[in-house]
RNA sequence: GCGCGAGUGGUGGAAUUGGCAGACUCGCUAGAUUCAGGUUCUAGUGUGCAUUACGCACGUGCGGGUUCAAGUCCCGCCUCGCGCACCA
């Protein structure tokens, strides 16, 4: 008989669905295990091959955990509110909950194909009212505590999704979605005080096992810094504020610089001599996209205007100093005013050089006439510093800012890059804000037992051009009663951001179907800590932030039981395609300087990622029907290191495809039905079992089906008994789960293959009882030798003296063996002079 | 500029408490099966020199070093990828 993969693999998906074999059970006795894989945006696209890589590896991961007897909650869902279903439903005229179901239903269809594990139970929808009343609930209860305020100011405006935007969600410059330019506009926004949590969100990462890469980058993204503030008092009167990681270099202060921004600009206006000046630098810096200001910023010359007639005062020496505007410093980080050091901060030094400023050394090693001196040396001494002057750098930190302090004029601070999170976005398909605008109240949060506020129906839900969102036009859903004086009052119209919904979804996991809560206490508690987390690297400074923010502010209010969702969180390298416009497929040396020409740098790449203008979109639908669900899942984890990149082959699947076959062929020839394993085979078969059980937990499922691809090919010519196939099934299952409950019913083993006891392996019996023993002659590999594992070092260094290869060595030579070093159980050295 | 990671055959990639480099896969070569194509099976496949030998030399981005022994450790470079970036 053919393994005939059409037919097996819908059998069995029917079968495990119907016989609910992978459902999670709340408190139950076993050990608890919760996978996690980021759970999709129901695209109109359909899966792409991008998806089976971690959804294939936590699978294999929640299958192995569940057969070594674990309750394993292994759950799936859809983040499906956002702008793509949006913008179709747009254009095609169809209600976005219409395209919504439609796409999920698609989705469903190609992740049972593939034959994942989920408990579909526990599927959750977040544009399901029963879900997003408790994202509006979480909302309220920030706002409860203070940490969602409504606030006006600059805000990142895409300008083609017309739209706010976060700025995790801006990427240089450009709308991380769309790569529409953003601009900055003036905006009423609903924020979230993300920023009250920055160093919590620090601490945090001390406790859990994450990659390393994931950790640094949320470091680098909440950007804390440590330092000083310190006021300087301008000639008007004015205290102006300023934050310095170096305080130690105050004596060096001599100007200050403040962002274009600053509201003592419009206020000083009036005293300038040179307004004209000013304000036109001041027009200019608002005019620029945030994409021109920091465009080549490290190079870009400095620009900026003195503030002629007011000037501040360095309080640490004294002196009279000039002010400058400049859009070097950002209105948006620290205080949004600076005292540049010109001699040790070098875009202060550029900037002094072209407008002319004093340079003053403070601290010694460098030569500052030529470059500002910069290195971070603690033990650097300081000069021209009054008070300070003979200490380093590492005690003049403490000494200035105690100093300082007191002095009454500066202390201590720390200083995070982090802002708070732009919570409100201008589009219809989001979770309502559950806020009533009242003319006698003011802001009025909905009671929680209006909750869900459900978003109403709208003939037109296009956005518009001035900043509104769609919501504002329907008159009769934003026309209300305060629910505090029962006057006439609006709704709030802007809805919340795509990443909403996913920001705690994975709580609701644990007790999807709960009306009373977001989850129970219990279910909280069984459950506890999302145990294995795998997603994409670039929701690092999105998703993976946000969801602990909220955690930890649900944790804080005593909702969930742990402060960090997730104890471990690995990620996946993303699935490249083959590059048509790759140079190295150019035949002719003009076939090549046309692609150079035509595609840059884009052409010296073999592989990009996929898209439908290059035609290298690979579809999981079109794999699963050439080759199975099997092939796709076997070749997506062999592609190699689970974290990197890694190009899609649609040769190499061949590879995968064949390993089965050999699989089931070999499984038609198993007659001996021996209960244990061959004397022939036993050790590879300890080997491959210790092989696999460490490598799905290390995330290495490309080497285990490596070992897995071996032990076959051996069995091919020592076969294979019963007991062996048992075993070999077993272990192949969580990879290649079809094709393994196929033949586990064909020979009659008992239940479920899916669901079978991972098989032990014995240490003992991973090494073979003789080895060839590798023979080295000064440090050279010379040949082999055939010797028991276990042999003493005496008895090798005879044996190994015995051997042609060495005699021969030795006659070469001419010496005698001088050294002998020897490595049991891999080799021996021998020094012969 | 700062941070993180990576450079290994024709290809994807194995090997990291230093111990036989190239597991496993694709591709390729030869042979068998087949009317043929595909499939499958057997043998081979880092480079060079040899082929009297299972022999010699070279070989993990580049240049040094430590060691009986280096893809792996140390010093100095180069290249590529990712993240952040005028963050005071």
């Amino acid at each position: 008989m053919k393994y005939d993969f059409a037919a097996i693999e819908p059998k069995w998906q029917k079968i495990w669905a119907d016989k609910k074999l992978f459902k999670a059970e709340n408190g139950s006795d076993k050990k608890k295990f919760y996978a996690l894989v980021e759970f999709p945006y129901p695209s109109g696209a359909g899966l792409h091959v991008g998806h089976p890589r971690p959804y294939t590896a936590m699978d294999a991961i929640a299958r192995k955990k569940r057969m070594e007897g674990y309750n394993v909650l292994f759950p799936i869902g859809y983040d499906a509110f956002g702008l793509p279903t949006e913008n179709f439903a747009i254009k095609n005229h169809i209600h976005p909950a219409v395209v919504t179901k439609q796409n999920i239903e698609n989705f469903t269809r190609q992740l049972h194909m593939l034959g994942y594990s989920f408990d579909w139970d526990r599927c959750i929808d977040t544009t399901d009212p029963n879900y997003y009343k408790w994202t509006q609930w979480i909302f309220l209860q920030l706002y409860k505590h203070g940490l969602a305020y409504k606030a006006t100011m600059p805000v990142n405006w895409c300008t083609s999704c017309k739209c706010v935007l976060a700025n995790e969600e801006v990427v240089e410059g450009v709308c991380e979605r769309c790569g529409a330019p953003v601009v900055r506009k003036e905006k009423s926004q609903w924020m979230l005080k993300i920023t009250e949590y920055a160093q919590k969100l620090i601490d945090g990462l001390d406790n859990v096992d994450f990659i390393e890469r994931v950790k640094t980058q949320q470091k680098n993204w909440i950007g804390r810094s440590t330092g000083a503030e310190v006021t300087f008092r301008a000639t008007t009167g004015d205290d102006i504020v300023v934050f310095t990681t170096r305080p130690d270099t105050l004596f060096g202060a001599t100007y200050m610089v403040i962002s274009p921004e600053h509201r003592y600009v419009q206020q000083w206006m009036p005293l300038l001599k040179n307004q004209d000046e000013v304000q036109a630098y001041v027009d200019e810096a608002a005019r620029k996209s945030d994409f021109e200001r920091t465009e080549l910023a490290a190079d870009k010359e400095k620009t900026g205007v003195m503030l002629q007639g007011v000037r501040a005062v360095n309080p640490v020496n004294g002196k009279e100093i000039p002010i400058f505007i400049s859009d070097y410093v950002l209105a948006t980080y620290g205080t949004g005013a600076i005292m540049a050091v010109p001699a040790h901060d070098s875009r202060d030094w550029a900037f002094a050089k072209k407008f002319g400023c004093e340079i003053t050394e403070v601290v010694s090693g460098g030569n500052v006439e030529e470059a500002a001196f910069t290195d971070k040396d603690e033990n650097a001494i300081l000069v021209n510093s009054g008070f300070l002057n003979g200490l380093s750098v590492k005690d003049a930190i403490p000494a200035m800012t105690k100093w300082l302090e007191e002095q009454g004029i500066g202390a201590a601070k720390v200083n995070y890059k982090l802002r708070d999170w732009v919570f409100s976005r201008q589009r219809y398909w989001g979770e309502p804000i559950p806020i009533v605008h009242c003319p006698a109240c003011g802001t009025v949060p909905l009671p929680e037992s209006e909750l869900p506020l459900v978003l109403p129906e709208v003939e037109s839900y296009e956005p518009t051009d001035d900043g509104e969102s769609p919501l504002a036009s329907m008159t009769d859903w934003v026309n209300c009663s305060c629910p505090k004086c029962g006057g006439p009052a609006k709704r709030e119209t802007d809805t919340m951001p795509q990443w909403a919904g996913s920001s705690w979804y994975f709580l609701r996991y644990m007790d999807p179907h709960n009306t009373e809560a977001l989850a129970s206490r219990e279910a909280l508690e069984y459950w506890g800590q999302v145990d294995w987390y795998n997603g994409g690297m670039e929701h690092t400074t999105l998703h993976l932030l946000y969801s602990r923010f909220w955690n930890n502010f649900l944790h804080d209010i005593g909702v969930v039981p742990y402060a960090e969702p997730y104890a471990k969180r690995t990620s996946h390298g993303m699935i490249l395609g083959r590059n048509p416009h790759y140079v190295g497929y150019a035949e002719t040396e003009e076939e090549k300087a046309e692609l150079i020409r035509k595609y840059g740098a884009q052409a010296q790449r073999p592989a990009v990622k996929m898209s439908k203008s290059l035609g290298n979109v690979v579809n999981p639908d079109d794999v699963v029907k050439e080759y199975g669900a099997d092939t796709m899942r076997l070749y997506i984890m062999f592609i190699g290191d689970f974290e990197k990149t890694a190009t899609w082959s649609d040769e190499a699947v061949k590879g995968c495809k064949r390993f089965l076959d050999k699989v089931w062929n070999l499984a038609e020839t198993v007659t001996d039905d021996a209960a244990e394993y061959s004397a022939k085979n036993e050790t590879a078969m300890h080997k491959t079992i210790k092989k696999v059980t460490e490598d799905v937990d290390g995330l290495k499922a490309n080497t285990a089906i490596a070992a897995l691809m071996s032990l076959v090919n051996t069995m091919g010519s020592t076969g294979c008994n019963r007991a062996e196939l048992k075993t070999l099934l077993t272990i192949l299952s969580p990879f290649a789960p079809h094709i393994a409950e196929e033949l586990w019913e064909m020979h009659g083993f008992e239940g479920y293959a899916s669901v079978a006891p991972w098989p032990a392996y014995d240490e003992a019996k991973t090494v073979d009882a003789e080895i060839d023993m590798a023979i080295q002659v000064n440090g050279k590999f010379r040949g082999t030798m055939r010797i028991a594992a276990d042999v003493s070092k005496e008895d090798a260094v005879a044996a190994a003296l015995e051997t042609d290869i060495v005699k021969r060595q030795m006659a070469n030579i001419g010496g005698e063996v001088r050294k002998t070093i020897v490595v049991p159980g891999k080799l021996i050295n021998l020094i012969i002079k």
